[in-house]
Order: structure tokens, then C-alpha cells, then sequence
DNA sequence: TTAATGTTTCAATAATTTTTGAAACTTTAA
DNA sequence: TTAAAGTTTCAAAAATTATTGAAACATTAA
């Protein structure tokens, strides 16, 4: 009866899993972010340890890395001692999130590198020259696609179905 | 004298790599790729290997991977056996190609997934139509990031400048 | 042909990252 | 207070991923 619905959420945990590591974040902390979004109501500690069969360590060491990123909330039950978890339920905001976070900790300390870097005194060495110009262009080009995604996923409301109507007018 | 550019190109080469790996690119790979983009010319196995520090095999399989992308390309110089290597040497056209090989490996097959999962039979269990609702959500979600990258990119010629250009009006 | 030059493959090894599990720590109820 | 319930930390182990290096393979010049 249910057969079909576990297979389906299983997939999707794994799928979710996958995703994550591919884009540089750790499976587990994918996986739990998967269970969480899927899940109607907060869970405990117990209840993502026994689902997905990791340990508690490593369960609560995710659930803080999600709860850094923003897109996982402790709750408090009446009447109960533990914590539950429960995910950003909105997908924008969720996208938000992610956007801003990676920004935040990957595109602009890479500016950083370029703007520096690219400051070298080119004097007369043709590669060094190339290098100025490569880096520069980089610098640019990186600069204006930060600058999209913030202007992209500023607006709180919609923003992909306003964006694309956007861009196709 | 050159002290200067060594340092930064090192630099650049390092946090290239490090980039990489956070977004599931290998940091070898990526470092391959920041050396020819910089590099005046294009560069043989042995110069690559000399200037990484890397094994031959390690650089062919990853030349080949960066050959794969789209993103680096062979070349030969008159009277010379061996095979020299050059980076896609146009930005715009750089970013195009990661995003579409990144759809194609990792987006869309994430969409069939979803998809899939979210056919199942809800009948009357509320964990079963939370699920659907969330997956279903989620397809829809995706799928129009996806497209939006796409219209963003298919347009050849400088699609930064004219996306944030249509974004603002 | 063959020797020289160059490239690819892949099993073994190394490096890195993730995960465990148990001890330390924290909070609360009694 | 103290014991019970719960959470966090982190060194060690496991799992995963990247890298090496040498043998196999390919190509070309003589």
C-alpha cells in the first residue's frame, strides 16, 4: 500500500543527496534537507537518525551546517524536552538563501583574489600583461553575474516567473 | 622582477582550484584550466605537468575532461609532434558552456527524478500528498531555473551586459 | 619495418572528506 | 542538589576521491 510512496521518498533522498555533492555539499546534509522538505511536521534527532541510519554525531553536525545556511529551524514541541527540525518551507526563499550564502562564501572572497591579483605592474613582460588583462576580464564578468543574482533573487515574491517574464519581453 | 607575477599566478592558479572543488569541479582539473586561460600560449603535456607539479597521468585524464566540457581544445604547431593545449579564450562563451554541460549532466536528469517521484498515488495518506505537493513544487521550480539559464545563455554576444540591462528596465 | 616520441589507461597508493561513537557538556525536572 | 534526557564535540576509522607511475598503446620519422 505504501510500497509506492517509500520508493519514491527514498529516491528522492538519494537524488537530493547526489545534487548536493555534485554542487559541493555534503551528501548527508542533503539528504537530511530532503527528509526535512518532505516531511509534513518538525522531526527529531531521533526520527533523521533512524530514517536516513546515521549516526548522531554526524546528524547533529549537519542539521547545524543547515541551520547556519538558514534553511533549517529548530522548533519547540509543547509538553516535549527535544528539539525538532523543520526546513525552509518556501522553495524561493529557499533559493534565496542558497544564492546569497554561496555569494557570500564563494564569489565575493574570489573577487577579492582577482581584484588583487590583477593589480600586478605589468612593466614589460608580454605574460605578465596577458595575465593582467585575463584577470581583469575575469574580475568583470564575475563582478556582473554577483551582481545578477543578487538583483535576480532581491526581489522576495516569485522572482524566477518574474524574471523570466522579464526576459521575455 | 618577476617576482610579482610568479606570486600572483600562483595565486590565481591556487584559488581557481579551490573554487573548483567547491562547486564538484576536481581541483586539478580546474587549475589546468586556470593555468591555460593565463598562459599567452597554448601549453604541452609537459609544460602543464612541469608548472603544476602534477603526474602525466593525472594531466591527460583531466586535459581530456576539460576537452569533454567543451572548454579547452587541441592544438598543433607547424613542425612540432606533439600536442599543444589552449583555454576557450572568450568568457561569455566559457560560461555558456559550463552552464549548459551542468544542465545537461546534473539538472535534467534531477528533473526526470522529480518527476517520477511525483507521479505516485497519493490515495489517503497526508505524508503521501505533502510529498507530491513538494515534489511537484519543487519540478516546477527547477524547471524554470533551468529554462531561465538557458534563455539567458542562448543568446551569444555579451549576456550579462543584456540580461542585468533587461533586469533593470 | 623499427626506434623514438608521445599519449592513454588503470591498478595501486595517497590524500581528503565523511562518519562514527563515546565522552564531555548542557539543561531540566524532581 | 542530582539524575535523567538531550546535545555537542572530536579523535579515530571508514569511505570516497584524486593522483601516481609504469606498462600498454599510438603515431611518426627514418
Amino acid at each position: 500500500m505504501y510500497m509506492q510512496f517509500d520508493e519514491a521518498k527514498n529516491k528522492f533522498i538519494q537524488t537530493w543527496g547526489a545534487l548536493g555533492s555534485q554542487w559541493g555539499i555534503n551528501k548527508t546534509m542533503a539528504q537530511i534537507h530532503a527528509l526535512l522538505m518532505i516531511s509534513p511536521d518538525a522531526l527529531s534527532m531521533e526520527e533523521i537518525m533512524d530514517e536516513l541510519r546515521i549516526s548522531r554525531g554526524n546528524t547533529s553536525m549537519n542539521l547545524r551546517s543547515l541551520i547556519d545556511w538558514g534553511i533549517v529551524f529548530k522548533e519547540y514541541k509543547a509538553g516535549e524536552r527535544k528539539e525538532f527540525f523543520a526546513a525552509e518551507g518556501n522553495i524561493d526563499e529557499l533559493a534565496r538563501k542558497i544564492a546569497k550564502e554561496r555569494s557570500k562564501r564563494e564569489i565575493k572572497p574570489t573577487l577579492r583574489v582577482l581584484k588583487d591579483v590583477s593589480g600586478i605592474d605589468t612593466k614589460d613582460s608580454t605574460k605578465a600583461a596577458h595575465f593582467k588583462a585575463k584577470t581583469e576580464e575575469l574580475y568583470d564578468f564575475v563582478s556582473r553575474a554577483d551582481n545578477m543574482l543578487e538583483k535576480i533573487t532581491e526581489q522576495k515574491e516569485n522572482w524566477i516567473t518574474k524574471t523570466i517574464f522579464k526576459l521575455m519581453s
